[in-house]
DNA sequence: CCACTTTTTCGACCGCCGGTCAATTTGTTC
DNA sequence: GAACAAATTGACCGGCGGTCGAAAAAGTGG
């Protein structure tokens, strides 16, 4: 059968009935935490009855993992090209690829800061974040690393432990639900990550400072 | 006026209300995810009526945060003593520590593998568990690796940031909801940990390897 | 022992949520 | 238009976390 109208008038203008269903969530999440979000109030903002979320998203909960996967999509991409680009130095790749990150993830949380209600609560939906982050990106940072180790650039044993180290340390301490911490002490362990990152992989002290991110 | 003779009974026995319905819950917790479990049933299973959860918890969410901080009163507890045995090796009461840790987490979650529910379900807990041991534990550690850079077996330059980067790494990984990873995997990342230790701290390669657990 | 106050216990009840479903509308094909 | 499939909907359901007032139990003073 020939797909429907309406289906190609949404590819059309790039908006899938899901996608809506996805700016309406991540148009309240900036209000408020998911707990606090109940479905009719996502059905009602994307201008549509209750029923028919269900009829897309087989729970909340998959919504949100769809949103999650959603806002990483680019930065993902943009690593796994970065990973192709051997003439870059493994470390300056390695920087590009947490901006890109960051930048996925402000634009996510965007209104976060301006939250009336409890910070913490909603460390649910971060987690999720996290959870995606990691496994998502750790074989390409691995390769990364791998390249960097054959390139005689980076001196270590173990690249994808240490893929794996770098991502969690990053993503759970730039991720104030987990860990709450002022920005000087963020700094602090950065930089501590960043000297024991030099000291481990055989570069001289100071070399990395540029991972340190804005 | 006199504490009460129920209360002192209580004491005796060390069985205030509040550990009966957190031991309630533990129990509960071997069978299914917290979410799963609902006040009357924790109220059932401790043998009291469901009003009079409330009467000693003001919520669902604050019994999960007192049993998660019992669990962890004794690991606590052992590490603020090992802070002050100076004569023990830095290394040596670091690991120390993370038996401990790692001996009340199996015995929290002990029939978590049998769990019939997906397991990655009950992160909510696993999540306030981590939050709680990093941040009641991180300034424990400093003080023992400060020590430690005192006596000159330890030569970094930012103590706290080292003792988070290592809480961390190893509590994430550790926590199989977080990042879901075979037994295998766990060895490689810790391997990779205690190699970055090793050269981060000058010390030589594999003198650390007893912290590696188990 | 009694009268009285304070503490504790309890389950019926409330509002709301996630999720279901039968009925209806909309779109497609011939 | 008839026949069929796809999409939409909101009333409805069971169960949840949490409240509340009544009443039982415990404590107090004489």
């Amino acid at each position: 059968m020939r797909r429907r109208l309406t289906e190609e008038v949404n590819d059309l203008q790039n908006q899938t009935k899901q996608d809506q269903i996805l700016d309406a969530l991540q148009t309240l999440l900036g209000d408020k935490n998911i707990q606090n979000i109940s479905v009719s109030e996502i059905a009602q903002t994307a201008g549509i009855g209750k029923g028919s979320i269900y009829y897309y998203f087989p729970s909340k909960d998959s919504i949100v993992d769809a949103l999650v996967e959603r806002n990483y999509e680019k930065p993902l991409e943009t690593a796994k090209n970065l990973a192709k680009q051997t003439s870059i130095s493994p470390f300056t790749r390695m920087a590009m690829i947490f901006q890109a990150c960051r930048n996925s993830s402000t634009e996510f949380r965007a209104q976060d800061e301006t939250k009336t209600s409890d910070a913490k609560e909603d460390a649910f939906i971060r987690q999720k974040y996290m959870k995606h982050l990691i496994s998502e990106m750790k074989p390409v940072l691995t390769e990364i690393i791998r390249q960097g180790i054959e390139q005689g650039e980076i001196h270590f044993d173990y690249p994808a432990a240490l893929a794996e180290i770098v991502l969690i340390v990053l993503t759970v301490k730039l991720d104030n639900s987990l860990v709450p911490s002022d920005p000087g002490e963020i700094e602090e362990t950065i930089l501590g990550l960043i000297s024991l990152l030099e000291k481990g992989t055989e570069n001289p002290a100071g070399s990395l400072n540029f991972l340190m991110m804005k």
